[in-house]
DNA sequence: CATTTGTGATAT
DNA sequence: ATATCACA
């Protein structure tokens, strides 16, 4: 017996305190203790968006501030998020959940991305796949799994007798194959998740809400009364806001099964035909809607709220902000067209004005033909005066957001040949063919954990590319571990060693100093080390593990007291080390390219399964960044990693917490300043001095510069304000040669881009075109899995105006997980 | 002062 | 086109 409604299996999948497993992934010394992920660490030790379970037992829960949490759980240790532009960033995550979406991609084709962790999948066609051919299935096969209304084991007992319904043996077969699918996201990814398996979209959310870490539960549709009989109606998806108050206000029910008795007339009459019957049939546990396939985010977009006195008031505050805005945006507008091919059309400017102590909130839409930073900036800056400049002047802007979207995909580029022929090695780089990056996300990773032939083809390909690499590049011993690895070992065992190795090779040490390779021998055997107790979910261990490294660590004093020239100590020597990695070291130095190079890397080492997250991470580290930049001309290439391998470290023992960028206080003006920040801060009061000494620019208002201007945002601006706060000329032009086209270098212009390149970074530049290109050639390729879900329309969709005006107060009612 | 900052969807 | 909501 087919019912419509019992027919698909949909898994819904979601990471565990994802944002706290990458953290845990990035510092593995964090891996069993409590932690939590914070953001603007400023105000009461910034506000928690991530808690992992061991702070969760505490008591440390989402939405509390990290002081609070410190309280809760002394140990805690809190690692904040970085912050770029001075808005937190979370590429990172993002970079996270594509690795763990490619991973669910090799599963179906009808994925559908939630958000950044979590993720619908339509399994039904495997399912009924497995089922003509599947032998008696054992417990072993669901062994995390939960069965709502029986245990486990008689779920698979009542399939024994002959009415065993159908629909639930799907369900069955759907969290064996959710097992291996959790299997492989962790085997590929080291992320832990749990999921929820039902008939539809909703039933699986809620399902996988019920046995939360690194569990899966089944909810069988004949088990969705019982459940229902006391589930409030907030824990069903799109119920868990204001319509869902409104909604047992209204009819003053608190559970499903109340919501079960009303007729569907009286909620058609009270609210409308498509959500009344949705109402209906989800208190029945029906729920049609598709899964629609998508995989990548419809717009993009960033905003900044500026709450209270930080309001921006003068057109210099408004001008700064939309510039950083525009210049995020047009970053990701600049790797999403690079990752996806396609461009946004539109873009829609938002803000939010205070009139006479009201907020008043407006947006509009502008049309967007260029990723040009600048003009983007300019537009908005329109927009915004448009409506926000009062006539005196100044503004009260209390938000300020910008979002691209409509998304046209690129014709086809160039050809990707052309990229080889201004190279000398065109032989070599045209095998690396887009075959290789398909069979690299759709038969390496295959359903049942075994390999097949293609994983051989994957593994040359791979092996060729790091040829490639190789030999565009001076050789290097980095690379020459990475190959190795794909040389010796079975790919079929130790994927996941292949991560950490790679990680391990991320953080090598120049082998140009004694000292140092002592230092990363002995780290990197303790960093795979602790890598496998991360498997195994230990932490009693790794404490020795930790201290013996942090004990290493502590030799050097310097590392304390100033991390900078700690890390320089290991630059110094650096040749063109590691630019395998991570040419966006060189093009850091032309703004435009900076982040974009990242992915290309990453797909180079090992595509974006494997991407190796250190290397975003560390692009992150600007201290670090910094002092490379200073050293640009005589040493370019550094990677940095392994600073940033310390610092965490370092702060995970002596101080609770784990700041991508903290402060200090500057020893020129007693101003506390963000150590990732210093370089450029001191270079600041270099260039000041100098400007001082020529007495032409700042008369003897020493610190105009610094602090311009005005009301209330003074603070906020000293802390803020960074590049955009050097405003003569002629300092501008002094940091130029460290941030902007370094000028007195010799350069060579770049076919592809017409950039004025240096020439000691003219190779990997060309070899950052190269990778780019071939990104975009995969892309294109990947692009055509746009089935649609095999069910009926979308006959429902919740969203309702509610008939009465105001919400019940503020119920703060607190999600499970992220 | 102050749950950030994205995302997407829907109603009008 | 834009305001608002839900959710992570």
């Amino acid at each position: 017996m087919e019912f419509e409604h019992t027919n698909r299996v949909i898994v819904l999948v979601d990471m565990d305190c994802f944002y706290c497993q990458v953290e845990e992934k990035l510092n593995p010394f964090l891996v069993g203790k409590p932690i939590a992920v914070v953001q603007y660490n400023a105000w009461k030790g910034g506000g928690i968006i991530a808690v992992n379970y061991p702070a969760r037992d505490k008591g440390v829960t989402r939405h509390m501030r990290g002081n609070e949490a410190k309280a809760k759980c002394p140990n805690i240790v809190l690692v904040r998020v970085p912050t770029q532009r001075d808005k937190a960033d979370l590429t990172k995550y993002r970079d996270a959940g594509k690795e763990v979406a490619a991973v669910l991609q090799a599963y179906t084709p009808l994925l559908e991305r939630a958000s950044v962790d979590e993720a619908y999948m339509d399994i039904t066609d495997a399912v009924n796949e497995r089922l003509l051919n599947e032998h008696p299935i054992t417990l072993e096969q669901l062994r995390n799994t939960h069965v709502v209304g029986c245990n486990t084991q008689d779920f698979l007992d009542s399939f024994k007798y002959e009415h065993h319904l159908e629909s639930n043996l799907k369900l069955c077969m759907g969290g064996i194959i959710t097992e291996e699918i959790r299997a492989a996201v962790f085997e590929k990814t080291g992320y832990k998740c749990s999921a929820g398996i039902a008939h539809n979209k909703v039933l699986a959310k809620l399902a996988c809400g019920l046995h939360k870490p690194n569990q899966q539960t089944i909810l069988p549709q004949d088990s969705v009364n019982s459940l229902y009989e006391t589930l409030p109606l907030r824990k069903i998806r799109s119920l868990g806001g204001k319509f869902g108050c409104n909604l047992s206000e209204d009819l003053g029910i608190t559970t499903m099964k109340e919501l079960q008795q009303i007729s569907e007339n009286d909620l058609i009459n009270r609210y409308d035909d498509k959500t009344g019957s949705w109402l209906y049939k989800i208190a029945r546990g029906i729920d049609l809607e598709p899964v629609t396939v998508r995989l990548v985010s419809k717009s993009i977009g960033c905003c900044k709220k500026f709450p209270g006195r930080t309001a921006l008031v003068c057109c210099e505050d408004v001008q700064y902000w939309v510039n950083e805005l525009s210049n995020e945006i047009t970053e990701r507008l600049n790797r999403d067209l690079e990752e996806n091919n396609r461009k946004a059309k539109h873009m829609v400017v938002g803000f939010v004005n205070e009139i006479n102590r009201r907020d008043v909130s407006a947006s509009r839409t502008h049309p967007l033909h260029s990723y040009d930073a600048e003009k983007i900036a300019a537009d908005m800056l329109k927009v915004v005066n448009k409506h926000c400049l009062n006539s005196n002047g100044y503004y009260r802007i209390k938000y300020l957001g910008i979002s691209a979207g409509k998304f046209e995909d690129c014709k086809k580029g160039y050809d990707i040949s052309s990229y080889f022929k201004s190279g000398d090695k065109e032989a070599n780089t045209q095998s690396v063919k887009p075959e290789y990056n398909l069979s690299y996300f759709f038969s390496k990773i295959e359903k049942h954990g075994a390999v097949n032939e293609t994983s051989m083809d994957t593994k040359e390909a791979l092996q060729e590319e790091s040829n490639n690499l190789e030999e565009s590049c001076n050789s290097n011993d980095s690379i020459y571990k990475n190959q190795n690895l794909l040389d010796d070992q079975d790919v079929k065992s130790d994927n996941l060693e292949a991560i950490y190795e790679a990680d391990t090779v991320m953080i090598d040490f120049p082998e140009t100093n004694d000292d140092n390779t002592k230092y990363e021998t002995k780290i990197q055997t303790s960093f795979t080390d602790v890598l496998s107790l991360v498997n195994r979910d230990k932490d009693s261990e790794s404490d020795s593990i930790t201290d013996e490294i942090l004990n290493n660590e502590d030799k050097d004093d310097n590392s304390k007291a100033n991390t900078s020239s700690y890390f320089s100590h290991y630059f110094k020597n650096v040749e063109s080390f590691s630019r395998n990695f991570d040419t966006s070291k060189y093009l850091d130095v032309s703004n435009n390219e900076v982040e974009t190079s990242s992915p290309e890397n990453d797909e180079i080492i090992g595509g974006e399964t494997f991407g190796n997250s250190e290397t975003f991470e560390s692009t992150n580290n600007t201290n670090v960044l910094e002092h490379q930049k200073e050293n640009i001309n005589t040493s370019p290439i550094l990677n940095n990693s392994t600073a940033y391998f310390n610092l965490q470290n370092y702060a995970a023992t002596f101080g609770q917490v784990i700041d991508n960028d903290t402060k200090e206080k500057c020893k020129e003006c007693n101003k506390q300043i963000l150590k990732t920040d210093m370089t450029s801060h001191m270079d600041y009061h270099f260039a000041l001095q100098i400007v001082r000494n020529e007495a032409h620019l700042y008369n003897n208002n020493s610190t105009s510069a610094i602090s311009n201007p005005p009301k209330k945002t003074v603070e906020v601006k000293k802390t803020k304000r960074k590049r955009s706060e050097i405003t003569s000329t002629k300092l501008t032009t002094f940091l130029k040669s460290n941030t902007q086209e370094v000028v007195n270098v010799p350069t060579e212009t770049c076919p592809h881009c017409d950039k004025n390149i240096p020439n000691t970074e003219f190779a990997s530049h060309l070899d950052y075109h190269v990778a780019k290109k071939l990104h975009l050639e995969i892309n294109s390729l990947l692009k055509d899995n746009t089935k649609t879900a095999p069910v009926p329309k979308n006959i429902n969709k919740t969203k309702q105006k509610p008939k009465q005006g105001k919400p019940p107060s503020v119920i703060a009612f607190f999600k499970q997980d992220t």
